[in-house]
DNA sequence: ACATAATGATACTTATATTGTATCATTTAT
DNA sequence: ATAAATGATACAATATAAGTATCATTATGT
């Protein structure tokens, strides 16, 4: 169990490399090169990104991305529901189908209660908390 | 993201279900068509439990599974380790491949800290904690 | 002794989710 | 016009989860 799938990853990823480039347009080849990862993947997660508002897409030659919002607005929790909708601890298997105790049922009762801190915790951390906290900045890591 | 997979989830059925049984052995043939649930997928997990010492298995004719433990010993952190390996939320999608932050990546460092309430939480949680706060029991649940 | 009914071990198959690729249309700078 | 970017979307490959099948072994009851 993983918080942090590739597409989240590559999010974080691509985003904090564009914060560093404030209002500058990125494309995803650059960062595709950069990073070492899949272009037609990033170029997906940016899409959605684009979707939802947090990066911004310019069209035509010279195009590329940039940020709508700032490291500080944009948290953890939000590219989680983004990239794999809400956050269901307490989700159930069978929720829906043939769980019979899907009322009251006492497990998810249970983890409810400790998906609530979990929730309150990531709520927490935004792009500028990551940041703040790289020791090996994105650009030293490509050495 | 789920805490509760299949396995895990037919595993508290069964447990749940064997402790009202006590000292009782019962078959995966009866659980299986109670909960009405694969017999052989409900046998592996059992397995797996007799394996882990959460159960005990008695061979031959008359033969099944019984607890090993009470429900105040069972907890809810040890079947998911049991059945999903060792918790970690901080987990890299691509760690020991070729993730350059690997030592020190931010990200990690902060869901590290969630981690931690995470898991102090779910210690919590036992098979006498569930029982306990059952509402409707799993017997009623077949009606 | 023998049939029956259970688990032990393990390989195989199916289903689903994740990850990645390909293509073509559209847009814009030069 | 051409080049170089994104938009939209369908397709493919891979990994994981879920479920099935089989045969050996063990113990019970007659």
């Amino acid at each position: 169990m993983k918080i942090i799938n590739r597409e989240i990853g590559y999010a974080i990823k691509a985003l904090c490399f564009m914060v560093k480039e404030k209002e500058q347009i990125v494309t995803t080849s650059y960062m595709a090169t950069y990073f070492n990862i899949s272009r037609p993947f990033l170029r997906k997660i940016l899409q959605k990104l684009n979707q939802v508002g947090v990066v911004e897409s310019c069209k035509g030659k010279r195009g590329g991305f940039k940020l709508s919002l700032s490291a500080e607005q944009i948290f953890l929790i939000d590219l989680i529901k983004i990239f794999q909708g809400p956050i269901q601890l307490s989700g159930c298997y069978d929720r829906g189908q043939k769980c019979p105790l899907i009322e009251d049922c006492p497990v998810r009762l249970e983890i409810e209660k400790i998906e609530q801190n979990f929730i309150a915790d990531l709520k927490k951390i935004s792009l500028k908390t990551i940041i703040d906290r790289e020791k090996y900045s994105l650009v030293q890591e490509k050495q």
